[in-house]
DNA sequence: ATCCAGGATAGCG
DNA sequence: CGCTATCATGGA
């Protein structure tokens, strides 16, 4: 296998594949192993670049959105104290993008679960019901296709823990295997369209649509407003306010996160889940 | 033990 | 319209 060294700047992995965005990729080596739709993929940081099977620099290039102008992105955050330490926190962190189907169906497994939990679902499945994909020492499971995860009874969806979830992402498998629902029309859609499409499915909220919008249909202005951005929100820019409506937080995110909004929620995101200590 | 997690939704007033 | 209870499971 001929490995190829690629820049990478104003980028890191790591952060990059755990920061909650994606749930499937595990620890091998100096890298990751994971699958880009059918595709196994190995990749490691290598200082400012990273480090790769040829074959897929490509393909892996475009999924780690290594094209996105980072620094000019960051320019457009608000200048305030808290997205500073953010951006110093959450450094190289980029909004990826991911094949729709495995994006909606990872948020489909993801109300009321920890990332930790949403990543062992995303596995057990893959593992269960993907294809394993195998080349030298490297090993994943590709995320079964909606027509595949369509005919999986539901008890058998159930041994993955995905409790009460289950019922949504096979009702919701069947919707995109049958074409009522055609995930790539959407990439051709007003970000408004395809909310509104993807709010049919089963499961999926304002919530879930947003962060399909953000992490594969790379609508960087969607702003996914979760338990954790609720509380940078409550905490930071609302406080001492008590119960701020919700779709007021969303018009303040919208406004005063500029045109990146979504990419900032992400350093918030990222930062306050790994240093958040509750107070007494 | 008790509370919480990248929420959505039916059912209520 | 807005509010609430409820859903299933494991981590903290």
């Amino acid at each position: 296998m001929r490995f190829q060294t690629i820049p990478a700047p104003h980028f890191n992995l790591e952060k990059t594949l755990c920061s909650g965005q994606v749930f499937h990729w595990t620890p091998h080596g100096r890298g990751f192993v994971g699958a880009i739709s059918e595709n196994l993929v190995y990749v490691e940081q290598a200082g400012a670049s990273i480090r790769l099977p040829a074959e897929h620099a490509k393909l892996v290039a475009h999924y780690l959105a290594l094209d996105h102008p980072l620094p000019a992105i960051l320019q457009t955050f608000p200048d305030d104290p808290v997205i500073r330490v953010a951006m110093e926190f959450a450094q190289g962190l980029r909004i990826i993008r991911q094949p729709p189907w495995e994006c909606l169906a990872a948020f489909l497994s993801s109300p009321l679960k920890q990332v930790r939990q949403i990543q062992a679902i995303s596995l057990a499945i893959r593992k269960r019901f993907g294809r394993r994909l195998r080349r030298g020492e490297f090993e994943a499971f590709s995320y079964p296709r909606p027509e595949e995860l369509a005919e999986i009874r539901l008890e058998k969806l159930l041994e993955c823990k995905l409790g009460f979830r289950a019922r949504n992402l096979l009702a919701s498998a069947k919707m995109v295997a049958s074409g009522g629902v055609d995930l790539e029309a959407l990439r051709h859609c007003s970000a408004e369209e395809a909310r509104r499409v993807l709010c049919e499915l089963p499961g999926v909220g304002e919530k879930i649509a947003n962060c399909v919008l953000l992490f594969a249909y790379e609508r960087l202005d969607a702003v996914p407003i979760d338990v954790w951005i609720g509380r940078v929100l409550n905490e930071v820019y609302f406080a001492g306010r008590a119960k701020v409506p919700l779709r007021e937080l969303k018009s303040f995110s919208a406004k005063y996160f500029g045109p990146y909004a979504g990419y900032a929620q992400q350093y918030l995101f990222h930062h306050w889940r790994l240093t958040y200590r509750r107070r007494a």
